[in-house]
DNA sequence: CGGTTCCTACTACGATGGTAGTAGTATCTA
DNA sequence: TAGATACTACTACCATCGTAGTAGGAACCG
């Protein structure tokens, strides 16, 4: 299945499913910070509603709470989301990566990392 | 100000008027390519809501027509929509670019580009 | 056992976004 | 000038998302 599209605050929950494994509502919950954490129903809310998208399921339960864990990756929620944002910008990545410098949110450490990488898979392609 | 949040098809609006400079809505809708083109009102409600949001203003009329033109640039609005998709990834570039690269997004011409960004960039900061 | 606490299921509601219909008015054209 | 056409203003509707309340049952504690 092509990964379901997630909402910012689905995302969040995801990442903390991801981060600490299964987890009952009331763990992802406390995973917010205490200034933006959302309402214990709200959390409920979002596991039920990732549920419904097959994104976590109900693993087991501890005495009378459910333990939600993830059914689909990090990586390809991740890659779900890279594909939809760079759909907005017609798939060109240049102006991208440009904002991204002059923001400074692209050092040259991730860059050198980034053609190493390159370099890494041209190599492989190589020998296959 | 800062830009306000456009959202996809908002977004493609905005490209038109980018690209073409002042239109009228008929001009916008006819950017669309015709399996995906949207009713003529759709693109009438969007540019309305462009404009209640301050993106795009009626800049003149021809014969019965109105003239839009963008109030905001490619520019901004892009930045804008940056951060708020790196926001999603809490800042961290990396995941990304690995992505990218990965899924051929990311050619090492792209990198290279970038590094070349980075450097002239580096350059500037040294001498101010 | 009985109160307090915790969890679940269900419902609600306003904002935003995509989509478009309708009615009325202006313009053009034969 | 009358019919056809184009454009505007306004309204509508449904899906998704963020947000949370409420009711009711289960579990734990003293």
């Amino acid at each position: 299945m092509a990964p379901p599209k997630l909402s910012r605050l689905e995302l969040q929950v995801m990442e903390a499913l991801w981060t600490h494994g299964g987890s009952s509502v009331r763990e992802v919950q406390e995973t917010f910070p205490e200034e933006t954490r959302p309402a214990y129903t709200t959390v409920q809310t979002m596991m039920n509603r990732l549920e419904a998208k097959k994104a976590v399921r109900r693993a087991k339960k501890i005495s009378n709470a459910h333990i939600f864990e993830a059914t689909i990756s990090r990586n390809a929620a991740q890659r779900h989301l890279i594909d939809d944002f760079l759909g907005l910008f017609g798939g060109r990545m240049q102006p991208v990566m440009a904002h991204l410098i002059e923001a400074g949110k692209l050092t040259l450490e991730d860059v050198q990392e980034a053609e190493k990488l390159l370099n890494a898979l041209a190599e492989k392609e190589k020998r296959s």
